[in-house]
DNA sequence: CCTAATTAGATGTATACACATCTTTTCTGG
DNA sequence: CCAGAAAAGATGTGTATACATCTAATTAGG
């Protein structure tokens, strides 16, 4: 029985931001031949999903302060990824996906499917699915929480 | 039936980050009194209860790359929190605590257990404890795997 | 209507993170 | 022993992240 070498640290917060960074690794080493990171790949993969969303909205959706967005959409606009549209509200900046984007997208979806079903398979269908599962619901308290706590 | 600000995503590592970053921010919250961060405390912690690991082991127990730490390491050298004792290999640096870096993680403790015991009530201990074992599991199974792939 | 408060995002700054590459030290074959 | 390979960290560079603060636009009170 040897022990492990990411033994259980005493701080939750410590095992997931380990496990974001043993999972991000796996997830970025895959995109990597197209240049891609699991960040940027995330945003087009939420913006293909989500409708319009605004750089706040879209915020919410990934936990993410929307100041940072900022310097991501940035380095993706550059590529010619996203399109930002004023709306009625000029304040607001409603974000979807070019042709190019798009393009992106779909190029990177095999790879990142890949890498995802690697892992999948590794850890078995029970344990993903119970992760997926209790990770999301603790994001979703905390996030609730955070809109109690605004009041 | 309204959908949830954090809807679930398509894919694991991004729900996983999406987590981090949710979490990160609870903590960071809890210990900005004292100007500390998460990241720091959790090496602290870590210093704390390991003997003196080198920085190399040390990023392995955290699936952190050791060249990370070098810079987050600098920056709580710079506070006086750590000793870097060179071994009968010089080219390894074992790292330990000094007394104001005993201190200093004291000090932080309380802070520390607060946003712990506030989110692990928040949750519940089952999905606390849950979520904990699944989270390790996977960083762990990641972990073999990525020493059988340097083989 | 106007002014004051609020909101959306941009910018300045600092930490967090990893890969490529470099230097120093150690190990390995011969 | 010695030359080449390997290992431990340091350094250069670029992305990721958030908070404080700023600007522009909108909303709320009067």
């Amino acid at each position: 029985m040897k022990s492990p070498l990411t033994p259980t640290l005493p701080c939750t917060c410590a095992n997931i931001r380990r496990a974001a960074r043993a999972f991000t690794q796996r997830y970025d080493e895959a995109l990597r031949p197209l240049g891609l990171t699991i960040t940027q790949f995330t945003i087009l993969q939420a913006l293909s999903l989500a409708g319009e969303p605004t750089q706040g909205e879209l915020g919410e959706i990934l936990a993410m302060d929307s100041t940072t967005l900022t310097r991501t959409l940035a380095i993706m606009d550059r590529h010619g990824w996203i399109a930002k549209k004023y709306g009625a509200d000029r304040r607001e900046r409603r974000l979807c996906l070019t042709r190019a984007g798009e393009s992106e997208f779909s190029r990177a979806v095999p790879y990142w499917r890949s890498a995802q079903e690697t892992l999948r398979k590794r850890l078995g269908k029970q344990r993903w699915d119970d992760l997926t599962k209790l990770i999301n619901d603790a994001t979703s308290m905390l996030a609730e929480q955070e809109v109690l706590d605004a009041k």
